[in-house]
DNA sequence: CAGTTTACATTGCGACTGTATTGTCATCTT
DNA sequence: AAGATGACAATACAGTCGCAATGTAAACTG
């Protein structure tokens, strides 16, 4: 075997790069040659990582919806359940650069799901997972009378419908924070 | 001059090509030679009432919303705020065909605004028309102690978000009609 | 009837796409 | 030392793209 390279560490250096280009000029402008040359790097390496555009684009999937992930539960350290549920949804609204960048990056795929099953089922699942865990704080929180599964789904339909609106500039952060925040004071009880 | 054609109904007709072609193979599987095939005609004819690919797609846009606004306007008839906001809401989502295909369309153009600003701003615009509209109502239907922009904003987002998921299968068509009942309940008191 | 104008259809061009093929090194195994 | 193998690079190919140019037929104006 000849030199040894961090295969996955690569896979991640180019999906990067797709990030930035999905950002910037939407899902329309990826293609093979313009990946490379925003990683600065030949076409022909990008084939050696990736057999198929397609794979490429799941990978970077995946590697954008991990990071908000692993941002999301790193944000649940400490306090309350409440706190820990407005923390975590403060996560998912795109309220700085990177979050921006990767709401862009998500909402692109949202669209581009809606053609292509595996992505929509991949996106499915990630969905899912975030919403048991907020039914569990929820359910932790013990508000009296609401399901906490119905809460937890409609606060995640909020923060997207807020995110959505905040990508397209309808909308300033402080209000979608606030917006949230009402959205908490009528489950929670007032702060 | 020759031959009299009314311009504006062979542009729907394109249109509707072209919004077929949008919610079945996603807005990258527009081309000019996609849309005339759909619609049946040469694309000659696309390039004869659409100078451009961009003209074409903001027409297309133009026409989705303008349908959606007509059709939520009309089931604006009878009823107190309270009913007219959940009829007004309920046109939004997309529980049925012609409203699914019009969602996946106003969907892909949302990912396409984050590039084209032009694009952008005419979304932009369309949502702060039904925004304000729902705060009258919402103002009208008096509701102690909440502030109606807010909540037309926060009700607006839910909207927005549940119709994502509802599209992207992460959610039962009854489920989300709950979420939004349960929401308007918080909103107006026990139904 | 001549001529202008509109409504298309056809064709072609240059750019770009994803992918397959092939080649060239450097490294590791034996 | 020999050869297999992995990490790239370069190029070629068939297809598609938006768009421009050109052609043709019909209808209206004068």
């Amino acid at each position: 075997m000849p030199r040894k390279v961090d295969h996955h560490e690569r896979r991640e250096l180019l999906a990067d790069a797709l990030m930035r280009l999905a950002a910037a000029r939407g899902l329309e402008g990826v293609s093979l040659r313009h990946v490379a040359a925003e990683a600065g790097v030949s076409t022909g390496m990008v084939q050696h990582y990736f057999r198929t555009k397609d794979e490429m684009m799941t990978f970077a999937l995946g590697m954008v919806m991990d990071r908000i992930r692993a941002r999301s539960t790193a944000a649940a350290a400490p306090a309350t359940p409440r706190e820990l549920v407005r923390g975590l949804l403060l996560q998912v609204l795109p309220l700085d650069e990177t979050r921006r960048l990767e709401n862009h990056v998500v909402l692109a795929f949202l669209a581009y799901a809606a053609v292509k099953p595996s992505i929509a089922s991949d996106l499915r699942e990630s969905a899912a997972q975030t919403r048991t865990f907020l039914a569990d704080q929820l359910r932790a929180a013990g508000a009296a009378g609401l399901d906490p599964e119905r809460a937890a789904a409609g606060l995640l339909a909020l923060v997207d419908g807020l995110g959505l609106q905040l990508l397209s500039l309808q909308y300033a952060e402080e209000d979608a924070v606030a917006a949230l925040d009402a959205q908490l004071a009528l489950l929670f009880g007032p702060a």
